[in-house]
DNA sequence: TAAAAAATACCGACCAGTCGGTATTTTTTG
DNA sequence: CAAAAAATACCGACTGGTCGGTATTTTTTA
């Protein structure tokens, strides 16, 4: 059982994420990573072939992570489903405002790199394509305006990716948490046909 | 007359912004820009301090210009402005779509470098109090639903700026153009009063 | 010809990745 | 079980090369 051998490994992908979120990929050496994690640059060779395969298994823990959220939303009509998915957004600014540059850094990366884009584009798509699914089916039971899915399925990326973004740039420039609970209302209420989730009082 | 002083800077910030689009911020040197622009490094550094400097000089450049795009669509309607502000965006993606990593960049530098976030923050705000007091006058002379005017406008933003993250990560995913239109249409449906399908009694 | 503009040569800091070697843990063996 | 052997984990100095920026020289302009 190599528990040592598992410890340097997470210490250094913690220090990873840490130095990538407050400089940047590009900014933050592998000297200060390991400075960070307290640990030899031999031995973050010795558990990651380059640099680059560290920034990977990062994005793929985090896509992992989304995907387990959005998986637990299931069951009710759909407007509801939506809604549960659409609220894990809140909790994201809530657990991880000072790592939310990450998320920017993973799409930057993905725009430049062959490598880190076909890590990030299978997730995304399935993303999109699931939230597709469940808006044509919402519009099939009458639940949603007749809407195309994929477009529909774009704005509400779209507004998440937006509202990550804007906390991203300005994080004490608004109450985030807050900002996305209400928004992601106002386009709910554009996107159903009648009033089902109407007046809950906000939360 | 400093004719030719005028095109080698002129050249420069051309190399610039089609490197820093390329490869980034970081990735794209100060002599990469210089070949590009076919310009010795001793030319770049006579007319810009320093490399940041000509980043920031492309970004404001590209802040001007928005403004100038938002400031014409003036007169009519509250929803009819939105509408023509929000037209702008197809735009984008179709003028300048190999160029949209740099907004990207932008956004990213300014999370990070105290001197980038000032040049961006005012006019980022300037933008979106536009847009809250906008809605707030639609709110008043009842054209659009009672929704709190930052909220909407920030919905507004983060739309805009998902489309085109989402635009940056996969250009040959979708008809942006297309989209960009479509879900604006949709967004404004949520917001506007009294539309075909909506039921014009609210609270 | 003097000042501005541009070109060239150069500097020190830094960085991803390598490598020879050491410490630690696990497996084999007598 | 203990000692030897093998495998794994880790260390840190070093390398080849890049980068932003500077100092110096040459060319152009007015």
């Amino acid at each position: 059982m190599q528990l040592r051998s598992e410890e340097t490994r997470a210490r250094i992908l913690d220090a990873a994420v840490r130095k990538f979120a407050i400089a940047g990929y590009d900014a933050a050496s592998v000297d200060d990573i390991c400075a960070e994690a307290g640990v030899s640059k031999g031995a973050f060779y010795h558990h990651f072939p380059t640099k680059q395969s560290i920034f990977l298994a990062l994005m793929q823990g985090w896509l992992g992570l989304i995907d387990m959220g959005l998986a637990e939303a299931r069951g009710g009509s759909v407007p509801e489903r939506l809604v549960r998915m659409t609220d894990l957004l809140p909790g994201v600014f809530a657990a991880a405002e000072d790592r939310l540059p990450m998320f920017l850094e993973f799409w930057l990366q993905a725009s430049r790199d062959e490598k880190v884009w076909e890590a990030l584009i299978a997730p995304y798509r399935h993303y999109q394509e699931n939230f597709a699914r469940l808006i044509a089916e919402g519009v099939a039971e009458g639940s949603l305006k007749p809407v195309d899915g994929q477009v529909a399925a774009q704005v509400i990326v779209s507004l998440a990716v937006g509202l990550v973004l804007q906390g991203v740039l300005d994080p004490h420039g608004a109450d985030w948490e807050k900002t996305a609970r209400e928004s992601m209302h106002i386009l709910m209420n554009g996107l159903q046909n009648n009033r089902l989730m109407e007046d809950p009082e906000r939360d």
